[in-house]
DNA sequence: GCACCGTTTGACAGCGCTGTCCATTCAGGC
DNA sequence: GCCTGAATGGACAGCGCTGTCAAACGGTGC
């Protein structure tokens, strides 16, 4: 290949003639202009004539020639790629991965293409500031943080990437001083209509399910909701009816089994996941309850599954698709220097056979 | 900002003053080295003094500079990134894609890190060439496919790879005259071994459920494996046993329901995929057949949720971490010039209660 | 003291693109 | 015919890095 102008291998270019690796001088030989012309009409500049702009791109296309990212990113300094990092902190086992990732995955990846983003994924184990790289060596204009697990061991890391300044939303999480954008389903008001649902079916000892202490933002503001529900109801909460497990179904069984064990007296129960309610309701057949005449449960989340285990689960949905193209408007907003702000999402009460009146 | 030479804005440099968005002159001007040698540096290059080298990588890391990634792709032709695309021909229902693909995720993201790779995520329906764009932009040095559904759709897009000299990798589908590598699941194998262990049992009539047509060569092979199980053991397949359904819970529901209507007798079921299996189950549990007793079923995937499904239902299990890992691996070598080829990973029959002997 | 050599560093070009500034062209008005 | 201004395209610099080549440096042996 030469390279000499005006020796350039492309000049003696004809109807069957290919360039290799084309670079946009190559078109530009061949279209007969000069290559910032074929910058611009690739990039549909107003500053060159229709129909030059619709020679060249006919050039391009038949030569399969794509603009160099890494040339185009250097020169204007951003490179239309968001990072997406799926925090695991559930010990690694990726089999236990909440399905629901991969639905927000879609949704994410499709919405960012639809804005002309790429999305680079990565599933880590929290180490120390590999996520603080993305931006900093201009692979990601932006990152999307969907954490999944200890909430008090990422929230180093947020200010870590609030201290780099690194551009950041995330997902779900939320807790009152943390920093960056977040956006989530409202996880006060999705507690109160679990809660509320069960009330309205006559159920009064309502056992709640889950991981609810801080290090668990989001679950702990659906107990929130649960107890203001409690609250509107008139009721008590009664701590004796808090169920603590991990958010796996094999610990939500154990846990049920060994609350069920107790003698606790219960006649609802809300579990702050669907994996959760899950192992719950198989814990409660294999302890002989009927779901959901003895003990009716509500769910969080709406996986797949919800709607095929037995009975049917009733859960509260968040609406993933408005959830990751929500994320992608917003990161997207916030690297193109638009007012954007932290939002969350409606959640909504999808009712299945797993709730009956008393 | 001052770029001018001598006069640069980080000559001033002291401990306290940081730069905002160091570049490697940056980290030179302070160490007193030429920029060249900081790269050096960075890259552990033999070529700089140990000492010097140690002390541009402290100043580096305290003013936490990162490589310029498209400075560096755009100078070696190469962005260290590998593309995974995930066709999505079920219809776009996202929330039925297997699960099976996020653990996949997981693995691939994390042994691709591990080779110092990045890896760009997407999820698409099948447009025309815009997975051909990601090498040819120099976003990625290479490609893996995650098929999913309907291969006749997406065999176009294969030679167009080829055809566009693309380095790609594909996972599962595999048929004969395909261009490119891939890497899978012995499907044959799987399928032989999901038979044999049913015909172990004493079962005879051993149905088989999915979309075993050239669409999805991997059910295909499943059925292959079938076919020579039966051989194996001295029976002729019986076509009626044969049942249709596309790969998802309800579609598996609906045709398992409508077979066990038709009146046919069968006390076997393989079901190309666990996800097929699990509707398999509702539907015969729904007609009040016993699965192990009357029919025992064996899947194909060894979903998480394959162990909690009532009975626990006895897969083939293919290696997802191996899968994983050797896509990146595979991908890895051909982007490095490496002597690789396709290949195929064992799988692995794990017994469940899903079967019984007759 | 000097030529020689291995080690370490610096100077420099240029990867392919975009944005700025300048040159050319042409239509229309005088 | 000449001037003006809009429309169109070209020249050029430089984004931040890496690889090549050459220079400097500090021993060593004669």
């Amino acid at each position: 290949m030469l390279n000499t102008y005006g020796i350039h291998r492309a000049v003696a270019y004809n109807a069957v003639m290919k360039v290799e690796n084309p670079t946009s001088r190559d078109i530009a030989d061949i279209a007969g202009v000069s290559q910032a012309t074929v910058s611009r009409a690739l990039r549909n500049s107003p500053l060159v004539r229709p129909e030059t702009r619709d020679r060249i791109q006919k050039i391009a296309r038949e030569l399969n020639y794509f603009v160099n990212r890494n040339a185009a990113g250097l020169r204007t300094h951003q490179s239309n790629t968001i990072a997406l990092l799926m925090f695991d902190e559930t010990g690694g086992d990726d089999a236990q991965i909440n399905p629901f990732f991969l639905s927000m995955l879609g949704y994410i990846t499709r919405s960012a293409a639809g804005m002309g983003y790429d999305v680079l994924a990565s599933m880590q184990q929290l180490t120390d500031d590999w996520h603080v790289e993305y931006q900093a060596s201009h692979r990601a204009d932006g990152l999307i943080l969907l954490g999944y697990g200890d909430y008090v061991a990422y929230r180093r890391k947020l200010d870590a990437l609030a201290a780099a300044n690194t551009r950041f939303i995330i997902y779900g999480a939320v807790a009152a001083d943390q920093p960056g954008l977040s956006l989530g389903c409202d996880n006060v008001r999705g507690g109160h209509m679990a809660t509320a649902h069960l009330l309205g079916l006559g159920r009064r000892r309502i056992a709640i399910l889950g991981d609810i202490s801080k290090r668990h933002p989001e679950f702990a503001a659906r107990h929130d909701g649960y107890v203001a529900a409690l609250d509107d109801a008139g009721l008590e909460h009664d701590e004796s009816l808090r169920i603590f497990a991990d958010n796996t179904e094999e610990d939500a069984y154990r846990a049920v089994r060994a609350f069920l064990d107790s003698g606790t007296g219960f006649d609802g129960l809300f579990a702050v996941t669907d994996m959760l309610a899950i192992g719950a309701m198989h814990a409660l057949a294999d302890a002989g309850r009927q779901v959901p005449q003895d003990v009716s449960v509500v769910g969080f989340d709406d996986l797949p599954r919800a709607a095929y285990v037995n009975p049917p689960l009733t859960t509260i949905q968040q609406n993933i698709r408005e959830a990751g193209e929500g994320l992608v408007k917003t990161i997207v907003g916030l690297i193109e220097g638009e007012d954007v702000a932290s939002s969350q999402l409606e959640p909504k009460l999808i009712v299945r056979q797993s709730c009956g009146a008393l």
